[in-house]
DNA sequence: TTTATTTGATTTTTT
DNA sequence: ATCAAATAAA
């Protein structure tokens, strides 16, 4: 397309309400976009017409999504309208993204050096713990999760720890109030943030700081934000910081696919739009581009059952096609053996591999899957689980290269004195950064004097100077202006870490190697493809990075994936698996009482669907090692049935008790189930015993074993299961 | 400090 | 079942 082409020329191929959100002017506007409507093209046209009509230039636009991914997509459609000139000076990235972004250029206003440490969830878990730790609570009773949790929801609710220890209400909250206090202090000594700092700080220098306010709101004269259903209230006070006054808004989102509400997402955002913005114009997507009307039928019977939503209702005029195919199977194995088996027909009949994927509710279900793809010989990716950059080696290494760059950072300094082994253990590690912290000096000049440090051995002063002069080596190569990639291979070959991998001569060490060499040719492109590459640039370019940023779509292969990855994406193809109460909806949603959003996710699940869509359901399946025996998901029963091939008849959850309910002996193998945990003895109960007599049950210990005190006999363990014992009534 | 053994926990996870 | 992390032993 030519860059001189007419700004008429981006409204063709649009339906109206499309035209309009295109054409709008300005002021807010929220297009309300169901799935597969055609979202991502009136976003980038519309940024497109904005630059082409002249009321805007590059330079001025704010565009916002949440995965790096998406970002490159936008990015480049853009570019196919505009031309890469144009697209060069604009902001199109993810919220953290731009925030650490104007963070780096105000880092001092907050207390910040420039080359502050990106923490991912690993590294903030390791600070929490540490703090649990240095407070002398028992991070068993307070596990580092719990309390990130509770942290992290603050955080994304701006709340700082002053405003958490107003709200405190219980024992624990205190306890996370106290986390909270030095965590935040700790963090901000290290020279680093956390991912919900990024938005945390980037509102607190522009709510502290007019003039960078001032600023910001003259730069960006439209703001347009993806996926608005997903933003949490830190990001949305961002957006009004930015977008407030000139109130040129954009925000495009479906209320029925908001899936993170775990991660703070706050559905209020988008529900409420229209209150925070009275003059809001409001456009609704529901010509859907993708799916047949049976799949849409479906998905639109599912997501009628929720409560609290914009009304929507899909259409699509690319016929019926077939019906939504529901199978019951016996077990999981069973289950993968029939997907496998149907993917096989389908692609004998002429589909290709990689316009099939299979959804689950979680990771771990993968498993049986890929193990009967691999039995068939089936080529398949799996999307998501065990991450690259999450991966030992990988985290390492960056490690090696962070507490370079930041000589603040204990995290990082932890993560690899020990690593590989170099006879720094973790109590030498724990004084030298415990002193650093009493002395409020860095980490790095602390370590590279160990002598002064109190408690340490001359052995460990002996090692931690040896591996401390191997470091400042390092530090001068860096300074020195080294390309990350040669300053990474040296690193890694100066502290041993491959010579320690080769020493282990095992298969696993090999792939290690092997990862890293992946890792050192990804810097080579960064060298490469950057105009000024950075060590702290690098460095951010990957904390900022997620795996499923790396997903090939093009491979000949079968895709697998949680129905959370699958945001976004749609296949000609759909299996989703695991389709029982207690999977999906899984067993925390159903005994919280809160069915909404994994209705919500069933409804992302669906729609991912062009043509073909299969719904499975086991009728016993292992879990945790235990055997389960679930009935069909509650979803499944809100499907009409005339849209279904079900050979059963499926009956709403609340009906379905009846007919289930517990599972009847005929349904249940040959093999006893084992007693249930707590149903046949509790503490306290009275029992007799054909050779003890009669005692009273004191404990009970995981396993199915009772604890027994017998008079005369003294307390006993018993077998639950095979122990001649009965209760007295 | 390193290793072997036991314990425990276990949804989803754009950054 | 499985994997990481805590604990105990060498």
């Amino acid at each position: 397309m030519s860059t001189t082409a007419p700004a008429d020329a981006l409204l063709e191929g649009l339906n109206e309400p499309q035209r309009q959100a295109v054409l709008h002017g300005d002021g807010p506007l929220l297009v309300l976009a169901g799935a597969g409507s055609g979202k991502t093209r009136v976003l980038t046209h519309r940024i497109a017409h904005l630059i082409r009509s002249g009321r805007a230039h590059p330079g001025e636009i704010l565009a916002i999504t949440f995965t790096n991914k998406a970002a490159e997509e936008m990015r480049e459609r853009v570019e196919r309208l505009v031309g890469d000139r144009a697209t060069r000076r604009m902001w199109v990235m993810t919220f953290h993204a731009a925030c650490a972004r104007i963070l780096r250029a105000h880092a001092e206003r907050l207390g910040y050096k420039r080359g502050f440490t990106i923490y991912d969830e690993d590294d903030s878990l390791r600070l929490v713990k540490r703090c649990i730790e240095e407070l002398d609570f028992d991070p068993k009773r307070f596990t580092p999760r719990a309390i990130k949790r509770q942290i992290s929801d603050a955080k994304n609710d701006l709340r700082d720890p002053e405003a958490y220890r107003q709200g405190v209400g219980s024992f624990f909250e205190q306890t996370v109030a106290e986390v909270y206090e030095l965590y935040e202090r700790r963090i901000v000594e290290m020279n680093a943030m956390d991912f919900d700092d990024l938005l945390v700080r980037c509102v607190n220098l522009l709510e502290l700081f007019e003039d960078v306010r001032a600023g910001y709101r003259r730069t960006f004269k439209h703001v347009l934000v993806d996926e608005y259903q997903d933003t949490n209230r830190a990001q949305y006070r961002l957006l009004r910081l930015i977008a407030g006054e000139h109130r040129n808004l954009c925000v495009v989102g479906d209320d029925d696919q908001s899936i993170y509400s775990f991660r703070g997402a706050d559905i209020r955002n988008i529900l409420e739009f229209e209150e925070d913005f009275p003059d809001a114009t409001v456009v609704k997507l529901e010509q859907n581009y993708r799916s047949t009307q049976t799949i849409l039928d479906a998905a639109n019977a599912v997501i009628a059952n929720n409560r609290g939503r914009k009304s929507k209702s899909l259409w699509s005029d690319l016929g019926r096609g077939e019906p939504v195919h529901i199978r019951e199977l016996e077990d999981e194995f069973a289950e993968a053996r029939f997907v496998v088996g149907e993917i096989e027909r389908l692609v004998d009949e002429g589909a290709s591999r990689d316009e099939i994927a299979v959804f689950y509710r979680t990771n771990a279900q993968s498993r049986v899957l890929e193990e009967v793809l691999v039995r068939y010989d089936v080529g398949y990716q799996v999307v998501g689980g065990r991450k690259f950059y999450e991966r030992k080696e990988i985290r390492d290494a960056i490690a090696y290269l962070t507490f370079i760059a930041n000589p603040s950072d204990a995290i990082a300094f932890q993560r690899i004195a020990g690593s590989p082994k170099r006879g720094i253990g973790e109590t030498t590690q724990q004084r030298i950064i415990g002193h650093a912290e009493t002395v409020g000096e860095q980490v790095w000049e602390i370590a590279a004097r160990p002598e002064l440090v109190p408690g340490l051995g001359g052995a460990a002063v002996k090692a931690v100077s040896r591996f401390m002069s191997i470091m400042e080596r390092l530090r001068e190569r860096a300074e020195g202006g080294a390309r990350i990639a040669d300053l990474l291979e040296e690193t890694l070959h100066e502290v041993g870490y491959i010579e320690a991998l080769q020493a282990e001569r095992t298969i696993e060490a090999e792939g290690r190697l092997e990862n890293l060499e992946q890792l050192v040719e990804s810097a080579r492109q960064y060298d490469a493809s950057t105009d000024e590459p950075t060590l702290d640039g690098y460095l951010e370019s990957i904390s900022l990075r997620a795996d499923t940023d790396d997903l090939r779509d093009d491979a000949g292969v079968v895709t697998l994936m949680t129905l959370h990855s699958a945001k976004g994406l749609e296949y000609p193809i759909v299996f989703i698996i695991g389709c029982e109460d207690g999977v999906f909806p899984s067993s925390r949603a159903i005994e919280a009482g809160d069915l909404e959003e994994e209705r919500r996710l069933c409804y992302v699940g669906l729609t991912r669907a062009q043509r073909v869509l299969y719904l499975t359901h086991a009728r016993t399946r292992l879990r945790h090692g235990e055997r389960e025996w679930n009935q069909p998901s509650r979803f499944l029963a809100e499907i009409p049935p005339e849209l279904t091939d079900a050979e059963e008849e499926l009956v709403p959850a609340r009906a379905a008790a009846s007919r289930w309910g517990a599972p009847s002996p005929a349904a249940a193998p040959a093999r006893p189930r084992p007693r249930e945990e707590g149903v046949s003895f509790q503490i306290g109960d009275d029992v007799v015993h054909a050779t003890f007599g009669e005692g009273v049950v004191t404990g009970k210990e995981p396993g199915g074993i009772v604890i027994v005190r017998f008079p005369g006999e003294g307390e006993k363990k018993l077998m639950e299961d095979y122990a001649p014992l009965k209760k007295v009534s």
